[in-house]
DNA sequence: GTATTGCATTGACATATGTCGCTTCAATAG
DNA sequence: CTATTGAAGCGACATATGTCAATGCAATAC
């Protein structure tokens, strides 16, 4: 075990058909999958989907206050969610007196939609 | 502290403004947003969108043994993702003989493509 | 000034996740 | 039969995540 006899031709190939075509795809995309896959993610909780759900199909800002009850999750976990949302970019925020309005940034899921379609 | 007083009249608000339209949005996917959001989370890795995205271009069935020396990480850890994305139900696989191929099954993808879009 | 209100931050906790090394297991080669 | 090979399974580990109660903080009401 402690010697290496290193006398293996290692030239097996377990059947005579090859494994599969060698088309190793040129990676084009590393920073746009780490992109996407930051999109993705943001979007991977049904809190925050149904979140981006309700301010894409309300256009214009809407209020946190009016976000709270749509959730069965308390205000400060709401507010992480939220936060999580605009560190992606996905959405961004607008404080008008006490209150937080959110609004989606249209352009931050161009590319995951594009690429998923 | 230990006794309460009730006695506030808890009709402050705040602005003469109220704070927003009263739209309140009837919850009609809850289980569409969870559906969404398990197919996101899947995506919500750079590997697993790369892999996503090979075996998309790749219009068949790829081998695992050509998957793997396209990623800087261990056999083991590219199984756990093929595994997740499975689970999933983005991919599926199908053994022959010693290999294991894999292929998306477009409709995985259906839902939440046209939701972003 | 003090009290209240809406939202964010903090700290804590349990669970999930990404990664690896090691092992197992089925299939093939000899 | 035994040896080898491709892929999956099994801990183990560090980190990330979702959640809450408690607190902080700025703006408004009194």
């Amino acid at each position: 075990m402690a010697v290496d006899l290193e006398l293996t031709p290692k030239t097996k190939r377990a059947a005579g058909e090859r494994c599969c075509e060698p088309v190793v795809y040129p990676d084009v995309q590393r920073e746009q999958a780490t992109r996407m896959a930051e999109v993705a993610r943001a979007l991977g909780d049904p809190i925050r989907l149904q979140l981006v759900d309700v301010l894409r199909r309300h256009a214009g800002k809407v209020c946190v206050c009016e976000l709270v009850p749509l959730f069965d999750i308390s205000q400060p976990t709401l507010s992480h969610h939220l936060g999580r949302l605009r560190a992606a970019g996905i959405v961004d925020s607008e404080r008008r007196g006490l209150w937080a309005y959110y609004y989606v940034l249209p352009d931050a899921l161009e590319e995951l939609s594009a690429w998923l379609s």
